[in-house]
Formats: structure tokens, C-alpha cells, sequence
DNA sequence: AATACCGGTATACTTTAGGAAACCAGCTTT
DNA sequence: AAAGCTGGTTTCCTAAAGTATACCGGTATT
């Protein structure tokens, strides 16, 4: 049986597989720093303007202290986020999205037309 | 005090907190597609051809055939793949990108492009 | 004097994602 | 006759993600 012709369609056959999967580890940071059940709707809420902590657990029912504190961090560890502590009495802390953090705009926004269109095909309209 | 005024900055004031949340469920719906341990690695593999089920789990490494068949299965759902069963002996089924399915590239290729920026940025060069 | 605000942390728990191994029927190869 | 191929499913288990609840010191309000 000829059926080998198949075998040879992975990748170009100029790429090995290790080639393939090092493609895809930058796709997996930009998904990694998306994913997750909240860092969306903190991203979000940022790109509104400077927020204190209390002021964005305010704003999204159901994020507990410990997961935004635990995003906030990663945020700011990616440089998307920065932190600023003032020493009013009690201290106020601002968090606010770098220019950095603001490139991933366009990236949401192209998530979102796809999604919308997914939304559309799959779900029926809405 | 009148810091009152940072109250008033969460959402653009025309939009409700709920509305904010409906503008995120289609970033999540694309989220939700691409991400999982395995679903890039199987779109790309599906990205340069016909695949049959075995020849999938050949060329990812570490794949079990239970993770293949349960993402298959949602790519498929999400007619973003399609399952052909050949009635050879024994048989044969062959997976495949629709057409639908290929409008992922461009999207895959903007993570891309930000999540190789990003690694050179935080990781260092490459 | 008690309560509430601030920006979190600590501990214990549940839920979900993923992994390892065995198994299925029916055919082919050794 | 035994072992291997096909395309999967089933069961059991671990690791990671997320939740619930209580708590901290210091100030301000009631």
C-alpha cells in the first residue's frame, strides 16, 4: 500500500518538528498572559484608567483579594501593569496599565472580531 | 474628600458593568480555542494537511490518544475541523482544517508577532 | 468603643485539566 | 498463535487553578 505518501505531511520538510513547536512558544506567552478567569476583565478595567485595588475588586464580582493580588503581580512582573504606592494615611495604591501593557489592545481587539464572528456562526446571532 | 472622582472612572460612564462583561465573552470564546495544553500543536499539525488520528499522536509528543480525541472532538463541535471516516479495512478516518477553520491563521499570527516581541523583551533575546 | 475602610496575606478547601495505563474489535504481519 | 496495526474509550489518579473565609495593622467614622 502507497498510503506513505501521507507519512510525509507534517511539516514543511524543511522544519523538524522541534522547529514547529519552537513557532508556537510565542503564541503560548501571548495566550498565557491572557488566560485565565480574570486577567481579561482586569485588563480591561485598567485600560480605563489608573484603579486602586479595593476599586477593582469593587468592580468585578466574584475576584477575591487573592487572585487579583496574585494577577496584579503577574501583570506587573510582564510589565504590563505598573504598581504606585502613595503614603497617604491609609496608603492609597494605583495600578495602571504601561504603554506596554496598552500594545496588547489591538491584540484584544482582534480576539474579539474573531470571537464575535464564532459567537455569530455558533451560537446562533447575539 | 473628593476622591470621589476616581469612582466614576471604571467603565466609559454610557457603559454598564455588565455591558463590559459582554464585550469580553467573545475575547474568551477565542481564548477558549486556542488555549489547552495541546490545541495549538494540533491546529498546526492539521495547518499543513489531511492527518489521520495516529499520525497526530506520532508527531506530538507526549499527546494520549484520550487528550487528541477530546480536542478533535471540540474542534470539530466548533467546525473548525472535519472528521472523514473511510471504510478501508480497518478503518481509516482522516481530520482536516475546514475552510473556517484556516481563518484561525491570521489570528494565531498576531499572538504571534506580540508574544515573540514579548519574549525578547522579558526573556532576553532568544 | 465599635465598626468600617485600606491593601493585601494565610490557610484550607473544591474543582478542573491533564496524565497513565489498560482495554476494545477487527484485521495484518511475523 | 502471538503480536501489531487501526481509532479510539474507560477508569483511576495527580497537579494546578480557583474559591471561601478569616485575618493583619493602621486610620477614620459613627
Amino acid at each position: 500500500m502507497e498510503a506513505e505518501e501521507h507519512d510525509k505531511r507534517k511539516c514543511p520538510s524543511h522544519i523538524s518538528t522541534t522547529e514547529c513547536t519552537k513557532m508556537i512558544l510565542p503564541v503560548k506567552d501571548a495566550l498565557d498572559i491572557l488566560s485565565g478567569k480574570w486577567k481579561l476583565q482586569i485588563i480591561l478595567s485598567l485600560s480605563f484608567g489608573k484603579k486602586r485595588f479595593k476599586q477593582i475588586q469593587r468592580e468585578i464580582p466574584g475576584l477575591t483579594p487573592k487572585m487579583l493580588s496574585k494577577e496584579l503581580k503577574e501583570l506587573e512582573i510582564n510589565g504590563l501593569a505598573s504598581r504606585q504606592v502613595y503614603d497617604t494615611l491609609p496608603v492609597s495604591v494605583e495600578y495602571e496599565l504601561t504603554s506596554y501593557g496598552k500594545t496588547l489592545k489591538p491584540l484584544i481587539g482582534e480576539l474579539h472580531k474573531w470571537g464575535t464572528k464564532h459567537r455569530k456562526r455558533i451560537i446562533g446571532r447575539k
